[in-house]
RNA sequence: GGGUGUUUAGCUCAGUUGGGAGAGCAACGGCCUUACAAGCCGUAGGUCGCAGGUUCGAGCCCUGCAACACCCA
């Protein structure tokens, strides 16, 4: 079977990944150390987008990684329920239908919200398929299976019984939009521009105050909360006020009388120094009630309109005209003293960007100081290392300040609270209704009923890297891989996930999670813009892997639209960013793009160019490989041509060692999960020295009819097994065309396997560094650059034939020029090759000066004279300028008594290599000029 | 308001205990040289955000400032 002529990843990627997911290659394996890695669930609402793609690129490249090098990987994978996320796109979907959820009931709702997981889960999975994911199929688990699910139950029951979870009348933060309740976390605060109004509050009992005023003002953001004030609070030391702590205002609107207290919490310097106080509607106002022991009125309904603890007038309003009308109630009655504009910070429901309300309810909670303090140690001592470790400092100060989690969630699609309430109001916990009762010894005639709420889809997450081994069964599973070994994840999920994860894992199991957590950036677009499907820039990894038409494009960006006045815009800016669609550049490419960029501790750009630039070096794999295919099979019929004594010449030696090098970055870089590195380090192997300069060395070789066996076959071994070497490095980045390559390159090279995802990833012990070869070669490629930068500047064609003049130089350059002659005069095509007398004088020529080897081409026809002159001032301008500094450095008796000697000694050498070029090429100048 | 990160070539980014500023892309010049024009050869381009300090020596260490991004309040 032959190679194809040209790198075409489509024809190549997916056949490939069927045939290694059926031949359960991705499994773990064999008996060495466990490695495991689970995924971040994707939550099924979503497709995968370059986040994820990127993400799984990383993971992928270390599970491949691992298993080459024996470990008995797993890649844990699976989904997660998405609580909000999904029960939203269900609703929304119904209620184009015209449903409603009160139509259906629940149960029908939840039968629809799996019907429909069924009908989508399947693309996020055929996604991760596409980029190579080797993850393991068999193991694949949702966050609502059966057997997931039963873990949550376990620990939440657990967690009860123990005390760490309790339920209680807190005040939340409300979403009136979606009636649930939802996390601290879960609320974005967000800088809006808005008023604040100050408003005369009027004394009771014919009181002023020391200005000889008979109100107070208070400054407020949230003029309708005033319905639910139950007192006007000053600081304790302010004169202005000090006196009237104690007596009363009266509410206006309401007229209720509410009294004046003093708390250090109010700010002077804020408005008037006098603050209304609404318990029910604002966390500190909350906690200032709860110290003066005021009451709270609770002014809305679940959907934040207005109640009946209101006044009549403003009951059943939305919030939001309750505001108007009570600014213009208040100015009717000459109440409100001015209004500023001002910017205030409106916290928003992450998912349904609805203004959240601080609201009291009734709610299950999980007391997280007990879980909190392990969760800092196992941090602290090291058990879990966070790389990059700046992100350990987020994590505790996050750690120290935490508050209650807020777990129950006032929806149908989750994991339903596994507690009953009977008629009374107690309320009994249990994996079943069947134990709840039993450990309560309750009759069978008394009648239960199941709490109606389900739980934080976190909640959930957070037991998912030892739910997913099957506790809390004791598996070989959970004995074996547990704790993985590393999480791979990016910082905004650091508190939502990975802290609640490290929480509970140690709890439930004794273990961390995860020994180390490797934080990505965000990828962004080109311009570093955030990807959005608002701003309607985001991608869908595998419209680059396969392409993508621009009207396909506009559609896709523009479909389903949950603010369908921005088409327009998106669609305009599609067309100008991708005025031809997008190419498809294999999923090689896209992943090779994504560990370049994955340098640490920074977002990343996401740019098209990059891509472009990987797919040529694909290509550049390919080509490769097809050219040494070509020479070994040519040979095929000798049966002596890879069989037999070799010679192996100082290029072979050379390329052997450098792939040695290569072996021993990659593992380093790998294991400092330095991705970039190490993808820069395949690249520049590969391109610049394995294909510029080994396959170029190897050609006179080859082309020679008369070349000995020995060196012949010692080429022929040396590209098969160098190849091999880099094709294996080079695999857990870009597997697709590494083992589809390794299928043609492996058997000649006398490797096995049918796959190279088993084949073990070169180690640098098999390939030690040959000093002697990487000098020898060293010389060439400087002799042989002088002679091209030559050709280049003087614009000498490089089919033109040059004749060649040494002069100079030492013995080693004597050996050197001998042992490479011919490679050299391929490389830089050198017709006549003529060393000078040390004391001849050389014929008017362009002169480079490579260590004390004057290079010469002679100018007879080929270079113009004036060109020439004005090439060498440049040079002698540059030099000038560098010896200036080193002279200036060693003139320095500071640095020459204080530096090392070793720097000094340096530092000397170079300036008189400088020297000597300079001697050598300010010579030639004035023999041009004069000539 | 507190904290973290970023600032290096036109763009995107490397730069590992302080010791001659790098890559890719873009640009410019020359090449269809028998693996590859998705290529080859060569060239040019930077006050390393600003201001101080430590040091013989600073992109790197310290202080301050600025801009941008993010987290927390």
């Amino acid at each position: 079977m032959s190679i194809a002529n040209r790198y075409d990843p489509a024809a190549i990627e997916r056949d490939l990944y069927a045939e290694w997911e059926h031949s359960g290659a991705f499994a773990p394996s064999g008996n060495g150390a466990p490695y495991c890695i689970v995924i971040p669930p994707p939550n099924v609402t979503d497709r995968l987008h370059v986040g994820h793609a990127f993400q799984h690129t990383l993971m992928d490249a270390l599970i491949r990684y691992q298993r080459m090098n024996g470990r008995r990987a797993l890649w844990q994978t699976g989904t997660d329920h998405a609580q909000i996320a999904t029960q939203m796109v269900v609703e929304r979907q119904l209620a184009a239908q015209g449903i409603a959820l009160q139509d259906i009931g629940r149960e029908k709702f939840i039968d629809r919200v799996w019907a429909w997981k069924e009908s989508t889960g399947g693309a996020i999975t055929q996604q991760i398929r596409r980029m190579g994911s080797s993850v393991d199929w068999n193991r694949e688990r949702f966050t609502m299976d059966e057997g997931f699910s039963r873990a949550v139950l376990e620990v939440f029951v657990r967690l009860y019984e123990d005390g760490l979870i309790y339920r209680g009348q807190r005040l939340v933060n409300w979403d009136p939009q979606l009636k649930t309740s939802i996390s601290d976390l879960e609320v974005e605060n967000v800088e809006e521009p808005g008023h604040l109004w100050h408003i005369r509050y009027p004394l009771a009992d014919g009181v002023y105050t020391a200005d000889g005023d008979d109100h107070l003002v208070v400054a407020t953001t949230r003029p309708e909360t005033m319905l639910g004030d139950t007192a006007v609070a000053v600081h304790p030391d302010d004169e202005r006020y000090r006196s009237l702590v104690g007596n009363s205002v009266i509410l206006p609107l309401a007229g209720r009388r509410i009294p004046i207290i003093a708390d250090g919490y109010v700010d002077r310097e804020f408005g008037s120094g006098c603050v209304k106080i609404t318990p029910a509607h604002d966390f500190n106002d909350h906690a200032i009630g709860t110290r003066h022991g005021l009451p709270l009125v609770n002014i809305f309904n679940a959907d934040a309109s207005v109640n009946d603890n209101a006044p009549v007038p403003y009951r059943g309003l939305d919030r939001f005209e309750v505001r108007k009308r009570v600014v213009a109630d208040l100015e009717a009655a000459d109440l409100v003293e001015r209004v500023q504009d001002h910017t205030m910070t409106v916290p928003r429901g992450d998912r349904s960007k609805a203004t959240i309300e601080p609201w009291l309810t009734d709610q299950w909670f999980v007391k997280i100081a007990p879980l909190a303090g392990p969760a800092i140690e196992a941090v602290r001592d090291g058990r879990v290392r966070f790389v990059p470790k700046q992100y350990e400092n987020m994590y505790f100060a996050w750690m120290r300040d935490i508050q209650d989690w807020c777990i129950s969630r006032q929806q149908w699609w989750g994991h339903r609270i596994p507690a009953w309430y009977d008629d009374a109001g107690n309320v009994y916990v249990g994996r079943t209704e069947a134990e709840a009762r039993a450990k309560a010894g309750l009759a069978d005639h008394v009648a239960l009923r199941q709490d109606d709420d389900v739980l934080d889809t976190w909640f959930s997450s957070a037991l998912w890297t030892f739910g997913t081994l099957g506790w809390p069964e004791r598996t070989q599973e959970l004995a074996d891989f547990h704790p993985t070994d590393v999480l791979v994840t990016g910082y905004d999920i650091i508190f939502f996930w990975v802290a609640r994860m490290i929480m509970m894992t140690l709890r439930f199991t004794g273990e961390v999670p995860f020994r180390k957590v490797y934080i990505h950036g965000m990828v962004r677009d080109a311009t570093g813009a955030k990807m959005s499907k608002t701003s309607g820039n985001g991608l869908d990894p595998l419209d680059i892997v396969d392409g993508i038409a621009t009207e396909e494009l506009v559609a896709k960006r523009t479909a389903n639209m949950t603010q369908p006045q921005m088409a327009a815009q998106i669609a305009a800016r599609t067309r100008r960013e991708y005025p031809d669609g997008i190419q498809p550049y294999g999923t090689d490419a896209v992943r090779f793009a994504f560990c370049a960029l994955a340098s640490q501790g920074r977002d990343l750009a996401f740019d098209l160019k990059r891509i472009e630039g990987y797919r040529n070096f694909c290509n550049k794999l390919w080509n490769a490989s097809k050219f040494v295919l070509s020479h070994v099979d040519g040979a095929a019929q000798d049966s002596a041509a890879l069989n037999g004594p070799v010679a192996l010449s100082a290029a072979d030696r050379w390329i052997r060692s450098l792939t040695g090098r290569l072996a021993a970055n990659a593992h380093a870089a790998i294991a400092d999960y330095r991705f970039d590195l190490y993808a820069n380090a395949v690249y520049e192997f590969a391109w610049h020295e394995y294909c510029d300069w080994y396959v170029e060395l190897a050609k006179p070789v080859l082309f020679d009819a008369q070349a000995p066996p020995e060196h012949v076959r010692a080429v022929r071994k040396t590209l098969l097994e160098t190849l091999a070497a880099l094709l294996r490095i080079a695999h857990p980045i870009v597997p697709f065309v590494t083992e589809t390559l390794w299928r043609h390159i492996a058997p000649r090279a006398g490797l096995g396997g049918d796959t190279i995802m088993r084949q073990p990833f070169p180690s640098p012990d098999d390939l030690p560094a040959d000093l002697g070869a990487e000098a020898a070669v060293a010389w060439l490629k400087g002799v042989t650059t002088a002679i091209r930068n030559i050709r280049g500047e003087m614009n000498v064609s490089p089919a033109k034939e040059v004749e060649l003049l040494l002069q100079d130089g030492d013995t080693a350059d004597r050996q050197r020029l001998a042992a490479t002659e011919a490679l050299l005069k391929r490389l830089a095509k050198v017709g006549a090759l003529r060393w000078l007398a040390e004391d001849e004088e050389p014929p008017p020529a362009s002169v480079q000066v490579v260590g004390r080897l004057k290079v010469m081409v002679p100018l007879a026809g080929l270079i113009d004279a004036d060109a020439e002159c004005a090439r060498l001032r440049k040079e002698i301008d540059k030099l000038n300028k560098d010896l200036a500094r080193v002279d200036a450095k060693l003139g320095n008796a500071n640095f020459v008594a204080k530096a090392p000697a070793a720097v000094v000694a340096k530092e000397r050498d170079r300036g008189a290599a400088l020297r000597a070029q300079f001697a050598v090429l300010d010579a030639q100048l004035s023999r041009l000029e004069a000539a």
